[in-house]
DNA sequence: TCTGGGGTCCTAGGACCC
DNA sequence: TCTGGGGTCCTAGGACCC
């Protein structure tokens, strides 16, 4: 058998801890040293350089626990900048693109590729020059796994996270079992917190055994997810790459406050905010949405001072993006769930329902509606040129004491002039 | 004092109908 | 008076992903 062969191939490439990445690029000194990236109000850690993770420093960990070895070991700490981080991955994205259209952009920072179009052979090379390529163009290590299905490309990647090449092929391995079984239950794709207890009280610990489970046993005991997953561990895919960008089916905007919340007017400022905010992103994508959820509730995690949540629908008589409704609306339901007493850590609003606004079937649209989206898009443009809430709504307030925190902010803006790095001649 | 945000999909259970 | 079965649709909540 020394024909060329083409079998199925699905490339699955990953930013390497992709926010310290992005900070880097901005700020040489921090090569090589340990650094983390913060999630919003500098909540907890989200991305972390491998010399932050040999500390011991876990993902996910609350900033103010790991505080101690940050300040121990001189750790970098950053607030998150997704403006940033955004602009920097759809740079990534399109420099994947170059080498095959057919990508499913899955998160701001991986893609899966279909790679089907190369040969066996050659594929693990192509993987090195992408690599290579997507690191000149854009400054961003990556790692790539290639095999037959997403889920064992999953796998591959793992490995490819070890090795320095950074890519690793499952493409013409004979027998994967000694890979899946080093491959612990819970770092399989689609295994959670949930399942692992659920398989790991059935005996099963790692990628192997769940591969060698019978599909009715899985799909008696558990769903029909979890049964995919085997069948593709097998190398039977079963998920499909997402090529086109399917339109998305809601929309939300939520924050934690970066003090509590007690009263009413500074809670209302925060939901008509971020209900501007959402109604803006429903606009840039030409959605609108039957229905809005506004969400409060205190902190989880300081029960003693009462815990509280509560969350209610509204379903508009038209589908709408109007801000000017949807903030009315807002605020509407915010007065009927909130509760005097209490110290609000968190709100949100989400839209749902959403539809392409074009075919919005609407008999009573009238002149007025004409003039609400003509001042709605001329809204958008000065905001997008002056920057965000330059116009707003007098409800959404002007001071904003709840306001998020960002104590470690890069300040990289890659659309803003004066961070534009200086070269000095010596 | 301090614990993220934004998505998708599936399932169970209730309401309703014939 | 009591007793069915089966279908659809919707919703809330949970699990998962990054």
């Amino acid at each position: 058998m020394s024909s060329t062969q083409y079998t199925k191939k699905i490339g699955l490439v990953d930013c390497n801890s992709f926010y310290v990445s992005c900070e880097r690029l901005f700020n040489p000194k921090i090569k090589r040293k340990p650094v983390v990236v913060l999630s919003n109000n500098d909540g907890c850690i989200i991305s972390r350089s491998n010399e932050a993770k040999a500390l011991g420093i876990k993902m996910g960990e609350p900033y103010f626990k790991a505080k101690d070895i940050i300040i121990k070991n001189n750790v970098n700490v950053f607030s998150s900048n997704y403006s940033l981080y955004g602009d920097l991955s759809r740079r990534v994205m399109r420099t994947l693109k170059r080498f095959n259209s057919d990508i499913e952009i899955y998160s701001i920072d991986e893609a899966f590729m279909d790679l089907s179009n190369f040969s066996d052979k050659e594929v693990e090379e192509v993987g090195k020059e992408i690599r290579s390529t997507v690191l000149k163009w854009t400054g961003i290590p990556t790692s790539i796994g290639i095999a037959k299905t997403k889920t064992l490309s999953k796998v591959a990647n793992h490995i490819a996270k070890k090795t320095k090449v950074g890519v690793t092929s499952l493409i013409g391995v004979e027998n994967l079992d000694p890979i899946l079984e080093k491959v612990e239950i819970n770092d399989v794709w689609g295994v959670g917190r949930q399942l692992t207890k659920f398989y790991q009280k059935n005996g099963i610990y790692n990628a192997k055994q769940l591969k060698n489970k019978s599909n009715t046993w899985i799909k008696k005991c558990s769903n029909v997810l979890s049964s995919r997953t085997a069948m593709e561990l097998r190398g039977i895919p079963c998920i499909e790459l997402e090529k086109t960008t399917s339109k998305r089916k809601s929309c939300v905007v939520s924050r934690s406050f970066g003090k509590r919340v007690e009263n009413f007017q500074e809670l209302k400022e925060a939901v008509a905010s971020y209900c501007l905010n959402a109604s803006e992103k429903l606009r840039s994508e030409n959605l609108v949405a039957k229905a809005l959820t506004v969400f409060v509730r205190t902190s989880p995690f300081q029960r003693s001072f009462g815990y509280y949540s509560n969350s209610k629908t509204i379903d508009f008589p038209v589908a709408t993006n109007n801000s000017i409704e949807t903030v009315k609306t807002a605020i509407s339901i915010l007065q009927d769930i909130y509760k005097n007493g209490y110290r609000y850590q968190k709100a949100g609003v989400m839209f749902s329902g959403l539809s392409n606004e074009d075919n919005k079937n609407n008999l009573f649209a009238c002149e007025k509606d004409e003039k609400i989206n003509r001042l709605m898009r001329s809204i958008d443009k000065t905001n997008y040129r002056f920057g965000r809430s330059t116009l707003s709504v007098a409800s959404a307030g002007i001071r904003k004491k709840w306001f998020m925190k960002r104590e470690h902010s890069s300040k990289i803006d890659t659309a803003d002039f004066y961070c534009i790095p200086t070269i000095k001649a010596f």
